[in-house]
DNA sequence: CTCCATGTTTAGAA
DNA sequence: CTTCTAAACATGGA
C-alpha cells in the first residue's frame, strides 16, 4: 500500500496510539532492513526506554521522535504496515520491528517483501535533502508545482512519480491522479501549459485528501475512483470502457482510453 | 514453472 | 546533466 496517502495513514495509526508510552523491549529486528551503519544492538539502544515523541512524514518516509532528539525512521517499501495491539498478542507474520510498550500494548512495524528499510537519522528534513529526496508533493503548492514543471523533458506520470522531484507518489496514486485529471499518463511535461499543470496539481490535493479520508482503504473510496477497477479487465468507473494497461517508467500503468485521451489530438 | 506486484537502487544506453 | 530501460533485491499470490 505504502504511498503518501498510505504514509499519512500510518503516521496518524502511530500518533494516535503510540506516543508519550514507554519502550520496554524491543524485538524481532530484521538486519537486513537496517540503514547502512545501523546495527540491531544500535538500534536497540536507542529505542530501548525511550518514548516516540511525534510523528513526521516527508513523501512515503515516516520518521518518530524520540526523547534524545534523534528520529526513528521507516519505510514501508511495497508491503510494510503498522499493527498497534495488545502486547500478549503475537505479532503478524513478516513482523520486522516490533516495540513492546510500558501500557501493555506494543507496536509493530510489518514488511512481508523486505524492500522497506529502518533507520536512526538526527534530522529528516536534513537526512532527505542529502539522499536526494525531493520535497512532499503536498508542500509544493500549485504555483511551486507548475515551477518545478519548467524544463522537465519526460512523462507526465513519471515526473510525478520521480521522488527526487517531488516525495509521496507511486504507481497506484500517480494513475489515480492522472484518471481524475483526464490525462494520459504519457503526455509530455513540456507540452503542458500552466491552467493544466494546476489543473492537475489540484487533483493532486484531491486525490490525496479523499485517498487519507477513506483510510487509504481501496472498499471506501469515492465511487468514481480508479484504484478498486485498476487491473487487468478492468473497467472505467465513469463511463465503462475497458481500461488499458501500458508500461511507464518502467511500471505498469492503467487509464481509461475515453476519459484519458491522448494529448496528441487534445 | 511463469508472471506479476503499492519501491528503490544501480548500471548502461541514448 | 537528464531521461529511459532492465535488472536486482525478497517474498508470495494467481
Amino acid at each position: 500500500m505504502p504511498e503518501l496517502p498510505d504514509v499519512e495513514v500510518f503516521k496518524r495509526y502511530l500518533s494516535r496510539h503510540a506516543l508519550n508510552q514507554r519502550v520496554v523491549a524491543v524485538e524481532c529486528i530484521e538486519r537486513s532492513l537496517l540503514r547502512d551503519g545501523l546495527s540491531p544492538r544500535k538500534l536497540q539502544g536507542a529505542l530501548i526506554d525511550t518514548q516516540l515523541q511525534r510523528a513526521y512524514r516527508r513523501g512515503k518516509h515516516l520518521f518518530a521522535r524520540l526523547d534524545d532528539g534523534q528520529w526513528l525512521e521507516l519505510h514501508f517499501g511495497m508491503t510494510g504496515y503498522l499493527d498497534y495491539a495488545d502486547a500478549a498478542e503475537t505479532p503478524p507474520r513478516h513482523s520486522r520491528l516490533v516495540l513492546e510498550l510500558d501500557n501493555g500494548k506494543r507496536l509493530a512495524y510489518v514488511n512481508q517483501r523486505k524492500l522497506g528499510r529502518i533507520g536512526l537519522v538526527d534530522d529528516p528534513d536534513t537526512y532527505l535533502d542529502a539522499e536526494a529526496v525531493g520535497p512532499d508533493i503536498l508542500t509544493l503548492g500549485e504555483s511551486g508545482f507548475v515551477e518545478l514543471a519548467g524544463g522537465r523533458r519526460g512523462q507526465l506520470k513519471c515526473w510525478l512519480m520521480d521522488q527526487s522531484a517531488m516525495a509521496g507518489l507511486g504507481n497506484i496514486y500517480s494513475d489515480e491522479i492522472l484518471f481524475q485529471a483526464r490525462a494520459h499518463p504519457k503526455t509530455p511535461v513540456k507540452r503542458l501549459a500552466a491552467v493544466q499543470l494546476a489543473a492537475i496539481y489540484r487533483q493532486v490535493e484531491a486525490v490525496c485528501a479523499k485517498a487519507v479520508a477513506a483510510k487509504a482503504d481501496p472498499e471506501r473510496m469515492p465511487a468514481d475512483f480508479l484504484l478498486p477497477h485498476r487491473r487487468k479487465d478492468g473497467r472505467c468507473p465513469r463511463c465503462g470502457a475497458p481500461l488499458e494497461a501500458l508500461t511507464a517508467c518502467g511500471r505498469t500503468a492503467y487509464r481509461c482510453p475515453e476519459c484519458q485521451p491522448d494529448w496528441e489530438q487534445s
